[in-house]
DNA sequence: ACCTGAACACCGTTCAAGT
DNA sequence: ACCTGAACACCGTTCAAGT
């Protein structure tokens, strides 16, 4: 629990301007108003104070992003585990880190832009690595199934995020070709919207079947 | 071919500024200096013209980036098939389509930041929509498996770029704690750095053999 | 048709100066 | 210790004016 400012406007008297309100500030205009938005001049207007006053508190527009994604990365560390056998086990590991991590998206983009990723999958690696032990995955192959699982799953949230953004994407003049050059009927994009959710697991049910039986 | 202008400097007098030219030069400054150097001052400096001469022939910088994604794109089409049987040249057309975007992987990520990675992908996605055919994957599973190889594809070359960018992950306090909290000793990173060819092959193989005798 | 400079509304950042 | 305004070196963009 810390101390609360207003959501807008300059600051109520007798509540002195320290880091963490600033980071609280900067946390907020990040999740309504997005990344491209969080300047250190509005920063410093929303609390009220002058521009250079973020520069005592927490240092350049770098460091504010570190501090950001440092919080980012607290908050997006719960992952939860479900299931008897390791095969379900696992599955339920990336599938929770997927639903938790898209919920936030646009927060991961951010992370994995500031170079952070490894860290913000730390816990989920710590329990597949358990659990992959428990299934009696071990020796060399492990560390490559725990990261081929990872990376399903940043991989799946930084496409999911695209799509979002980007519902129908522009086709250029090449692409609206009705008929392939060669004659064959190949539609240029699939006919209908994916579930992304279903593509994610697809793979995820084939990478653990390997895992778990070689 | 295109007329081409000097490396740097103003233009040579006699030659008359083009959009092409323009994109040229943009081009050029985003595979040099990288994408964060690429201003509309700094392109209308290096061709030796005002700024606002940039506006007349491409527009404003959302126009230029799309123009420059568009060249990028139709320079990353190509994409080879090797291999007699349909589980080898499936995994052949995704690893050359990781080979070629690695190479570029800097404009790879321009191109999913401005929401045209469906574009980029349509010739492989062409070619793994013949092969699966081909191989004997139709129904509602073969656009789902397309999809699935493309992912894993995208997913490798965006993270692969993070971890060429970021060689040592910046470690919070937390990470490193030499010991787990509940008593085991499970490293925070992968012991090894982890071959990203042999992960992508890993699951790549998971996936092909799944999609193949299902 | 093509190109210019001036101007506007922004950025991040530094620094001397205040209290 | 903490905060300020002024200043510097940048951005993208618009627009009236030139030829």
């Amino acid at each position: 629990m810390t101390v609360r400012r207003g959501q807008a406007g300059s600051a109520p008297p007798g509540a002195s301007l320290t880091r963490d309100l600033v980071i609280d500030a900067g946390m907020q205009i990040l999740e309504t108003e997005g990344f491209e938005r969080l300047t250190i001049r509005g920063l410093a207007a929303k609390l009220g104070v002058a521009a250079t006053s973020i520069y005592w508190h927490v240092g350049d527009k770098q460091a504010l992003l570190d501090a950001l994604v440092d919080r980012i990365i607290a908050q997006l560390a719960e992952v939860s585990v479900r299931g008897r056998d390791g095969q379900a086990r696992i599955i339920s590991i990336a599938s929770s880190l997927r639903k938790t991590l898209l919920e936030r998206a646009e927060l991961v983009a951010l992370v994995h832009h500031q170079g952070r990723t490894a860290a913000l999958f730390l816990p989920a690696r710590r329990l597949l690595v358990k659990e992959l032990a428990a299934a009696g995955v071990d020796g060399p192959a492990a560390p490559l199934a725990v990261q081929a699982v990872l990376n399903l799953v940043i991989g799946s949230v930084l496409l999911d995020r695209q799509i979002e953004r980007q519902p129908a994407q522009r086709p250029t003049a090449e692409e609206r070709l009705p008929i392939g050059a060669d004659g064959s009927e190949l539609p240029a994009h699939p006919p209908d919207p994916i579930d992304e959710e279903e593509l994610f697991r697809y793979t995820l049910g084939a990478l653990v079947r390997t895992v778990t039986t070689s």
